[in-house]
DNA sequence: AAATGGATTTATACTTATTCTAAAATCAAA
DNA sequence: TTTGATTTTAGAATAAGTATAAATCCATTT
């Protein structure tokens, strides 16, 4: 059995997508581990978020960025991201099945899962434009 | 009023994205101008999608994979990726609108609209794989 | 027709995000 | 404690796309 083997470096980078607030770039890990004493080359930071990716305890997120950004959230869910300010928010409501069952008699496939990426205006921002 | 400037760079452009059965990348209409006989500069094929983009020509999809895509379909569809061979195949059964609303409330966010990769094996290769 | 000015194209340099590579370091087992 | 495998490091390389400045095009005015 395939064991997971969380080196020094690896267990730094995965506490900090575990406990980030939001969904950090490899940029930003890359800045966070400095903060915390740590030096560690680029593409350590790279192979760990990729190890940690493969092994099923972070997730990785491509909103239609440029960057990739990590998630240390494992349950299913979706994100919203805010047009206005970028901020990126968790979206627990999933589809409902019946779309996925349509989707799959429209185009012959086997539908395993569907990535959504919601755009749209968060609260602060509407609150911001009205003044 | 605006007006659309279409130059012979412009409309060679937009020819190989509207007429294309595929979704191909800049590259992709980089290679299929030089088949046609065109060669325009690298930096005038990415304005010239950029522009038909801006100008609602064309539409950009951004997939998740490296390099951004590019489809002359401007009704409102979606789109499903084979994880076997990659092919990229149309949606037109639309998200729920209920989900929308449930989204809006649970995240106070205005949604505008979602952005959607489906995922999933297509029947080639359910074909293929079966033998 | 020549001059003007704005938009566009070109060639090339640059940026950003990421991967690759080869050598050095670390670790685990025999 | 040598061997072998894995991991880390530093830096080069790559891919996609953007920026820039000069050259070209084009429509209009003189």
């Amino acid at each position: 059995m395939k064991t997971i083997n969380l080196t020094t470096q690896r267990k730094a980078v995965y506490d900090i997508v575990y406990h980030a607030e939001d969904h950090p770039t490899a940029a930003d890990v890359m800045n966070r581990l400095v903060e915390r004493g740590h030096n560690f080359a680029y593409g350590t930071v790279y192979n760990s978020l990729r190890y940690l990716t493969d092994n099923g305890l972070i997730r990785e997120l491509k909103l239609g960025e440029a960057a990739s950004r990590y998630d240390g959230k494992m349950d299913d869910h979706q994100h919203i991201v805010c047009e206005s300010c970028g901020r990126v928010d968790e979206v627990m409501t999933g589809a409902p099945l019946q779309w996925y069952a349509d989707v799959a008699e429209e185009t012959g496939y086997d539908v395993h899962h569907a990535h959504v990426v919601f755009k749209g205006v968060c609260t602060e921002c509407k609150n911001k434009s009205k003044k």
